[in-house]
DNA sequence: CAGTCGTGGGC
DNA sequence: TGCCCAAGACT
C-alpha cells in the first residue's frame, strides 16, 4: 500500500514533499476545503485562501466579512465560521498552534471524527485512523464490510503505527483514483490479491448505502433593486441555509410559487420573462427575477447599495451570483 | 439520529 | 439529462 503511494504520489498544493513535515495550518485548510468539495475545485481557493492568510495569527485577525467573502461559492458555509472561530481558538487557547491529539483537536470548531484523525495523522504522525468516504468505500469493499462499525473496526485494524499519515492519504488516493463507486479499476489495483469483494465480483454492493428520499421543489422571488449604478444587497441571518451570507434580497422559499409581496423595498416592481433554477443538497430552487429602478435612499439594518460593476466582489453565494448574471446587471 | 447544509463534475 | 457523488460537521 504504501510502496503504491510512494509511486504513485500526486503533488498537491497542501501536501508535503517526501521527508519534511507538513504545516498543520495548511493540512487543516485544506481538510476543511476538502469537506465534501473536489480537489479541482479546492486547489485554486486553497492557492488564494493561503496567499492571503498564510497561518493562524493572520487568519485570526482577518474579519468575519473577509472571511465569508473569501469563502464565497465554496458552499457548506458553516465551514467558514467554524474555521474563523477555530483559527482564533487556537491562537487564543494554544498559543497559535494546534494541539496534537485527535481528542484534543477534536473539540475545535469545525473539527470532527475525521479532520480529526487527518491532522493527527497527516500533520502530527499521529497512528490515528482516517475514515473519509474514500477509505470506507476501500475498506468495505476489501472485508465486505457492511456496516459502518465494521468498516470502522476493519481500518482500525489496518492502519500502521508507522506512516499512518501516508496510509490515510494512500487509502484516500485509491479511493478516488482506483476504488471509485461505479467501476472501479481493479485491474490497476495494488490491494485486488487481498480483495474480498473482487474475489467474490460483488464490489459495486459495497458500501451499503440507504435509499433517499427524493428532493422537493420549492419557488421563490429574488428583488433586484437598482439605484444609479447599484444594487441593494443584504447579509442573511448568521446560521441556516447560506448563514452569514451577502445576498439579494428574496421572499421565501415555498412550495408554490408567490408574488411580489415580500420585496424588501416598496417600488414600481417588474417580473422578468426568465427563471432561474438552483438545486441545494435537500431541495430544488427555481426563483422568478423582479427588478425596479429606484432612488438611492438610505436602507435599513444591513442592507448596502453595492456597485453592479464590482459584483463579483460581493462574495455572493452561487444561486444569487446566477440570478445576478440572469438579470444582466440592469 | 436523521435532517440540515452548497456546489460542480462525471457518466 | 437527471442522478449520483465528494478528503463531513453539527444538531
Amino acid at each position: 500500500m504504501l510502496a503504491w503511494y510512494d509511486a504513485h504520489r500526486r503533488e498537491l498544493p497542501w501536501r508535503a514533499r517526501p521527508g519534511e513535515a507538513a504545516d498543520p495550518y495548511r493540512v487543516w485548510l485544506s481538510e476543511v476545503m476538502l469537506q465534501q468539495t473536489t480537489v479541482a475545485t479546492v486547489t485554486p481557493r486553497f492557492q488564494a485562501w493561503t496567499a492571503r492568510w498564510p497561518d493562524f495569527r493572520s487568519l485570526a485577525q482577518a474579519s468575519d466579512d473577509d472571511v465569508m467573502t473569501a469563502w464565497a461559492g465554496l458552499g457548506y458555509y458553516a465551514r467558514a465560521r467554524n474555521l474563523a472561530a477555530c483559527a482564533k481558538a487556537v491562537v487564543a487557547e494554544h498559543g497559535g498552534h494546534f494541539p496534537t491529539t485527535e481528542a484534543a483537536l477534536r473539540k475545535l470548531p469545525g473539527i470532527g471524527d475525521y479532520t480529526a484523525a487527518a491532522i493527527a495523522a497527516i500533520a502530527f504522525g499521529e497512528p490515528a485512523t482516517v475514515v473519509d468516504a474514500n477509505v470506507e468505500r476501500v475498506v468495505a469493499r476489501l472485508f465486505r464490510a457492511a456496516t459502518k462499525p465494521a468498516v470502522r473496526a476493519a481500518a482500525e485494524a489496518i492502519t500502521p503505527r508507522d506512516r499512518a499519515g501516508d496510509f490515510a492519504q494512500a487509502m484516500m488516493d485509491l479511493g478516488s483514483a482506483i476504488c471509485i463507486p461505479r467501476k472501479p479499476r481493479c485491474l490497476l489495483c495494488p490491494l485486488r490479491d487481498v480483495c474480498a469483494a473482487f474475489a467474490a465480483g460483488d464490489q459495486v454492493a459495497f458500501p451499503v448505502k440507504t435509499a433517499k428520499a427524493r428532493k422537493p421543489q420549492r419557488y421563490g422571488t429574488i428583488f433586484w433593486a437598482q439605484a444609479g449604478d447599484a444594487v441593494m444587497l443584504v447579509r442573511r441571518p448568521p446560521k441556516g441555509l447560506l448563514g452569514g451570507m451577502r445576498a439579494l434580497p428574496t421572499g421565501p422559499w415555498v412550495g408554490e410559487p408567490p408574488g411580489t409581496t415580500d420585496a424588501p423595498i416598496a417600488a414600481d416592481w417588474t417580473m422578468r420573462n426568465a427563471t432561474v433554477a438552483h438545486g441545494f443538497t435537500h431541495f430544488d430552487l427555481q426563483l422568478a427575477l423582479a427588478t425596479a429602478r429606484v432612488e438611492r435612499h438610505a436602507l435599513p439594518g444591513d442592507a448596502v447599495w453595492w456597485p453592479v460593476e464590482s459584483l463579483g466582489e460581493a462574495g455572493l453565494p452561487t444561486v444569487f451570483a446566477k440570478a445576478a448574471k440572469a438579470i444582466g446587471g440592469a
